[in-house]
DNA sequence: CCCATTGTACGACGCTCTTCGTAATTACAG
DNA sequence: CTGTAATTACGAAGAGCGTCGTACAATGGG
C-alpha cells in the first residue's frame, strides 16, 4: 500500500452492520468506557488528543478504532486532528435507551466506588 | 483437593461485588445472551440442561460459571440438577434498567436479523 | 522547505477467552 | 449396591485482546 489515498475517509459500519455483541464488547473496556462516558458528557466531538488515559498513544488509537469499528463512535479527520463522537442517534434507534442506561450505570458504578476520573 | 465439601454451595459475588465492566463482558458473547434471553423469558429458575446450544456440555458450564461470577445470575443445586436464574433485583438496584434495555435489544436485533433462536 | 503536532502501522509480548475431550463427582432409581 | 443422568474439574489447543515501542504519514505554521 503506497498510500495514495488522499480521501482521509474512515471506514465505519453501517447502521445495518452494528451488532449488539460488538457493542457490549467494546463497552466492557474501562478505558473505552472511559472515552465513552467523558464523550458523552462533552456533548461535542473531540479530539483523540483531549484523552489523558494513562496507556500509550498506540493504545489509544487501538481503543478508537474498536469503538468506530463496533459502531459506537464516528470519527472524522479535522486537519492534523481527529474528532470523535458518540453515534448516538443510531445507537438509540437500534438498542433505545441502552447506551442512556449504561452510562448511567458507568455513573452509579463511579460514584459507588469512588473510582471516578 | 480430596473434596471433602459436602455444602454443595456455588460462590457468588455479592451485589457489591458485581462490576459492571463485567457484566456487559458476560452480555458480549452471543452463547451468554442467549442464555440470558431464555432465563428472562421463562421468569423461573431452569436447569441447565434445559438450554439447547450449539456446543458441548463443558462451554455450557464454563458459559453458566462465567454468568455466575460476573453476577448476572444466580445458581443452586436442587438434587442433581442445578437451577439457573437472572438476578434481576441486584442487577437493578445497580443498574437500574440496563438488563432490560440489553433484553429489548437483543430481540430487536434478532428481529432485525432474522436470528432469532 | 523544515519542523512540530497529531495520529497510524506494524510487530511483539503476555494474558485471557472460547472451545473441546476425558475423567470425576453428586443425586436418585432400581 | 449398581447404574444412570446431570454437571464439574482439569488440561489443552487455538484464537483474540490489551498493551507497548518504534517507525511512519499527514497537516499546518514559521
Amino acid at each position: 500500500m503506497t498510500t495514495a489515498t488522499s480521501t482521509r475517509e474512515l471506514a465505519h459500519p453501517t447502521r445495518d452492520e452494528i451488532r449488539l455483541e460488538g457493542v457490549l464488547h467494546a463497552l466492557s473496556d474501562p478505558m473505552r468506557l472511559l472515552i465513552v462516558r467523558e464523550m458523552a458528557v462533552a456533548e461535542a466531538d473531540l479530539a483523540c488528543s483531549y484523552f489523558t488515559l494513562p496507556v500509550t498513544k498506540s493504545t489509544t488509537t487501538h481503543h478508537f478504532r474498536v469503538l468506530r469499528e463496533s459502531g459506537v463512535i464516528r470519527q472524522a479527520y479535522r486537519g492534523t486532528a481527529k474528532l470523535n463522537g458518540l453515534r448516538r442517534e443510531d445507537l438509540d434507534a437500534l438498542f433505545p435507551g441502552l447506551i442512556e442506561r449504561v452510562l448511567e450505570a458507568a455513573a452509579l458504578e463511579a460514584d459507588r466506588l469512588g473510582t471516578d476520573d
